[in-house]
DNA sequence: GAAGATTGATCGATCAATCTTT
DNA sequence: AAAGATTGATCGATCAATCTTC
């Protein structure tokens, strides 16, 4: 029954604050600059380097780990918005990406790499970026089991 | 106009799982031993490491870092399920934990602590533990700005 | 009926507007 | 009016139930 020590507890306020701070920033820059939420910039940067335009829904929320509930919601109020359109493949759907969903993307990634250039990897010494990494890929190993 | 390019993108894809892989293990298995979510666990630390089980709301949207309006709907759920009570204080309120609420937290921190050891230290070696906790400092310092 | 997707119900988050106490 | 808090409206996420195409 072992609880955290004040050291442990330090740690694990700075992770999440960390965690938060990245993303936070990064939404941010990214929905400033081009009216793209996360779920937005995430789901067409899939569209155009998975599927080059176009993806089955299937695939998208395969490699997004979304729910289809959740990805049939997302891909709703983005096709009213004119980001993307569906179209019928018998019982699928495939999703392919419209000018306007380019043009928002094209837009937004040199933001977001801006973004998470300047919110993380300025912060990873070049020293202790091999350690940082392959800490993080460990991570990434142990918590998702 | 910089993109990232490959190494940046599985570093930044990386991180962004290792960041949600942390906080859905610990949410789950918290959620799981007790019902507590995520906010109500938070809410209810801060009741009793910060103010010895009451706080004023003010001061706890404070340490949380929450906007008043989503305080006061957590709290109106929390107090719906007797975790927690509001008393007046001129128009300010002070919030106090439950027995419910005692009972509670004790029972989720030490599977929060738990959790926190699985899915995050065990993965930190110790011979990198300076550098990779005094880099996670420097991206809360410099993200949050 | 199995695979693929959507919908209803409900919960949680956020913004702006409002109410209350001083 | 200022400080403190709540509420209405709306958006987003999730679960279970349902619809559609094969």
């Amino acid at each position: 029954m072992e609880l955290l020590d004040d050291t442990e507890m330090a740690r694990w306020t700075l992770w999440k604050r960390a965690t938060d701070a990245v993303w936070d920033a990064i939404v941010h820059d990214v929905g400033a600059a081009t009216g793209l939420s996360g779920a937005d910039f995430a789901v067409l940067t899939r569209l155009v380097e998975l599927g080059d335009g176009s993806l089955r829904q299937q695939e998208l929320a395969t490699s997004l780990g979304w729910q289809r509930s959740r990805l049939s919601r997302q891909i709703s109020r983005m096709a009213t918005r004119g980001l993307l359109i569906r179209e019928a493949d018998g019982a699928a759907r495939v999703i392919a990406i419209t000018k306007a969903g380019r043009d928002a993307v094209a837009e937004a990634r040199p933001v977001h790499a801006a973004a998470i250039h300047r919110a993380l990897f300025d912060s990873v010494p070049a020293a202790a970026a091999e350690q940082f990494w392959s800490t993080i890929a460990t991570i990434v190993r142990i918590a998702a089991e």
